[in-house]
DNA sequence: CATGAATGAGATTTCATTCAT
DNA sequence: CATGAATGAAATCTCATTCAT
């Protein structure tokens, strides 16, 4: 038996990624445990080996993927960084943690909006999240760089349109420039839309 | 022969709003066609004498609901408007049909992600709504209103940021104030979150 | 309203011609009532005005088929004609109706070898059938002009032959020389396929 | 671990004889699911663990049947037989097979007349067998022991009358002299109905 | 470690028939 | 005469989970 045949290669992993291909493509609840094992080539019992259920597997998933996305924020904001930089690092990481992992992406963005024990876990995640990035408005706003505002109204948006926005590109096949979208994103978070007069007048 | 009564009403309508009511609440997968069928107080056959299956009912109710969202659209936008009037109601309309049909809503968002038959409906009714508000950037660029930037990324980010904070605020139970947040959107995409310092520059 | 059109000619006979054809086609199980009354171009309702039910309408069917089936051998045989003069027109009449009312035979056997009550019915019609065969048999051993041998053999036997080579030849596309086949029937039923050596020996 | 008892008795064959029983008994409409789940003495779901529907486990029936049938017949025919003993073996193992598989039999007879695709298979499986029938008759011609005549008439008249007339005993209650049925079929297509006068003429 | 046959609760769907108009 | 919306009993089928090997 050679071990390092693709075929030997850690079955946890494989049912990983099968799972997130699948339940990103179909949502949970129309993905079948067969499936999963067939697309992970893998008998169905071993689903059950490695998780309690199918449940279990979801939220493995999940939390991997947002333990992924916190480690790279935390790798990437240092104490005592400029608002705006931290706020334009965010936007990048999140931005190339999307266009990575537009799997779990999807997932969350697909099944968060429920009030079953799952959604509301992934609720949970995103609150995490949520609360990190409400820390560095926080900080934006005592130091008088960001317009004092509702912060979860600041946060929502700004994962809103990052995710949105990535999640519209990703969809459409060929090449995408991230760095032209991340610039793009970064101005109209930071500036808006509207080209200044001047004059301080919107309308 | 009184058509008005509530039991004589349209046995169509009365499955319609139950099952909007229903799929929002617990999705489309959790609701079952008994429940359906109780909650109009229906037989189970009638739901598949006026529809093909569950899946047409809900194909229904995204068309219906999108056709709803769009003529409010159309009502609201004149030929000549400054196109930052358009912008600013087009988000207020947003804003009032997500709270008014948060229902319906909550069924697009959950199931716009994947790419199955389904969901390519409901991207297909996604693009005709970016169209719509594409065709205000463009013109607000043409008046140099807008900062010149890519179509597609306004319009998704705009679209991204109002859901997303209007789902999360929905989300949370206790009564919400639309005007605040309507008016903070409009800010946050008119003018960004980074306060003028007037010399021009952002950092 | 002009009661000439062809939509307003006789419902009833529309329905009879509908539902011989489905059932024909498909069985009569999986003939469904809304196929009947959309081939027949009337309402769902319409059917249950002209007949009791589905196996009524069935019922009504075979009936006449085998009762046109009855009619054409009474008209053709007379009394007294010699035994195989009235197997020739047998066989002829009955390759006749077999061509003409093809759905009808279809129905028949497909539908007779079970034991539901409309099973049972169509036994008895066939019973009828056999009946009249047999007489002419009877009267051929009488005569000594046929082998004598079981009377129901030869019956079945004959309406075996002649029903399924008909059905054979239908079901194939294209036109069928009937007059060869008729002929052959004939020659096969009254002489067997064995050429006839002269010395009485078989093998 | 005995493999022998009846409970350990393959599952799928289980499924597969009582299904067979319950479909000759009660036709394939009329018989369910659950019927033969609890005939065969398994769960509803192994039925669909082991075919993919109800419409695989009969066509799995018929095709097991078929192949029986071609098995006995390939058998009991030798090369270089004189054709006139094939024939009579081919009815023989006919009749043999008819009283057997009457169930299986009953299966095909019923459904073997229509145009749907279930149909479809079944025609494909008897022209395979008009096929080994149709060799011997072509012998039979080329050496001068059967009448020229159409092989296609020959062969369905030959199925027809012998399985007419099983079907027809076997439908009435009792039991049957099957040998004498055979002989007098044997002497039916070997030698027809008309006694010999010897001068030539059959009128 | 891993398997896959077996399960059964519960879902979706079908369809002959009824009935008010 | 004819309709077609409505019904509900009964059917088919799905699928997460278990368990003996």
């Amino acid at each position: 038996m050679n071990k390092n045949q693709p075929k030997d290669m850690d079955k946890k992993r494989r049912l990983f990624e099968a799972a997130a291909r699948l339940f990103a493509e179909k949502g949970f609840e129309k993905t079948t445990v067969d499936e999963i094992a067939e697309a992970a080539e893998v008998a169905k019992g071993t689903v059950y080996y490695h998780f309690k259920g199918k449940e279990e597997l979801f939220l493995f998933l999940v939390e991997e993927g947002m333990a992924i996305l916190m480690r790279r924020i935390a790798a990437t904001l240092k104490n005592g960084m400029d608002c705006r930089v931290s706020l334009k690092k965010l936007i990048q990481v999140q931005l190339e943690f999307f266009a990575e992992y537009w799997d779990v992406c999807r997932i969350v963005l697909a099944e968060a909006w429920g009030t079953s024990t799952r959604q509301e876990k992934l609720q949970e995640l995103l609150n995490e999240y949520y609360a990190i990035v409400g820390r560095i408005m926080e900080q934006g706003i005592r130091e008088r760089v960001i317009r004092p505002q509702d912060k979860e109204v600041l946060c929502t948006a700004l994962f809103g349109m990052t995710v949105l926005v990535a999640l519209h590109f990703l969809q459409k096949s060929g090449p995408v420039d991230w760095a032209r979208i991340e610039e793009q994103l970064e101005t109209l978070f930071f500036r808006g839309v509207v080209i200044d007069t001047g004059n301080g007048k919107l309308l």
